[in-house]
DNA sequence: CGGCGGCTTGAAGGACGTCAAGATTAGTGG
DNA sequence: CCACTAATCTTGACGTCCTTCAAGCCGCCG
């Protein structure tokens, strides 16, 4: 996780670390309004951040593949902000957030970090945030997933949606149906190629042109 | 501005800080990709933070009123990650943020307050990340900024918007046309009274009604 | 085999954007 | 004090993108 940190560090990081897991498809991580304890490493499968409103309704706030952080805006209020789902089988390694910021006030490379990952979490959500067309939305979503697989050394010609349309759609703030249908047009168009929740790039660049003005924002 | 910090801590404070001002309408706090270096509190006026994206399109990323904080999101990367104008005559209080981020390190009151104030930042984004409804949208608008001005005692039943239409309506992904539409509509369901940019709040429950998806998410 | 949930596809309707034209306001100089 | 200009704001007509509703399809598991 950190590259700026010493080998002593890291052996009084190996103490707060806790391997858990597997939680099954649909059990969860932590709940909102649960009192904040630790932050989460994904170790294998996939995560979704989700809110449900006082109607009921649920929205999407995220999905959070292996080698990335869950939890880290539950450290303002003290507790966690959202409820935290398993996808499919899915084994994190748990960080104890009280011993990590007594350890952070004395090894200035973790509170660095720290203040560097929270940071992160706010741009992240600009893929919300601008008034982009359906067709942007879902091609930038499908890069950026390609994107952070590609960073942990997966293929980066294609790739499986562990994630119904159902919470894609959410997630962007679209219909089902109009995931269902643009996935449908890209595959048309030559872009991808799509079965079920496997999906190949075929022309990755146009593909990237679409999304280049959601993901630079 | 933090409420759990002692006498010294504050008289060290006072040395970080510097009165700046007036800036006149248009004049700019800093810009994006300038380096990073102080935060600002905001005495009087208002200003918004926006991002010029690589096409020339405006995004407006938010407002800001006397007694708030400015510029926090620069602190990962070390630069502003968005430009900053007064909309008003503008003044400020400024702080260094090298010395402040030492002082952090000495006094526990001022790091935790810090960690406050950005993940706040990250809630803010809710009002435009979730698909709401015109109506929602200028509805939360209105509550969000009656209710930060009532938080430092102004008037409660009325406000002054110091942003014109456009600006509103980029910050709510809308069209300006829509946002002149939903205010007239407003206006003549009771709700409130526009003339130009004074606002009284005629019926503010309802209102908050409205707003309420928006801004309990 | 039969049912069920997720996915796809089509048709109709609505919400918002765009375009274009006025109305109002503020600011400026005579 | 008044006229003139230039923004800003409003209002209307129309088009488009996306949602909604409804039905059919596919794969999976009992």
């Amino acid at each position: 996780m950190p590259s700026g940190v010493d080998k002593p560090a890291l052996q009084v990081l190996h103490c707060l670390v806790e391997h858990v897991g597997p939680f099954r498809e649909g059990e969860h991580l932590f709940r909102a309004h649960e009192a904040f304890g630790a932050i989460f490493a994904v170790r294998g499968g996939t995560v979704k951040t989700r809110l449900i409103d006082s109607l009921g309704r649920e929205q999407v706030l995220g999905f959070y593949l292996p080698g990335e952080m869950v939890g880290l805006n539950g450290i303002h209020p003290d507790h966690y902000p959202c409820d935290a789902v398993a996808l499919d089988s899915v084994y994190l390694c748990r960080f104890s957030f009280r011993a990590l910021e007594t350890l952070a006030a004395r090894i200035p490379g973790i509170q660095q970090q720290l203040f560097r990952l929270l940071s992160k979490d706010i741009g992240v959500a600009s893929l919300l945030a601008g008034d982009f067309s359906a067709d942007e939305r879902v091609a930038a979503f499908l890069v950026s997933i390609a994107d952070r697989f590609a960073a942990r050394g997966f293929s980066t010609s294609a790739l499986h949606l562990s994630m119904p349309r159902s919470d894609i759609a959410n997630y962007l703030r679209l219909a089902a149906e109009t995931v269902s249908r643009v996935l449908r047009r890209f595959q048309d168009q030559g872009l991808i190629s799509v079965a079920g929740r496997e999906v190949k790039f075929t022309a990755p660049q146009a593909l990237r042109a679409l999304a280049r003005n959601v993901l630079t924002t």
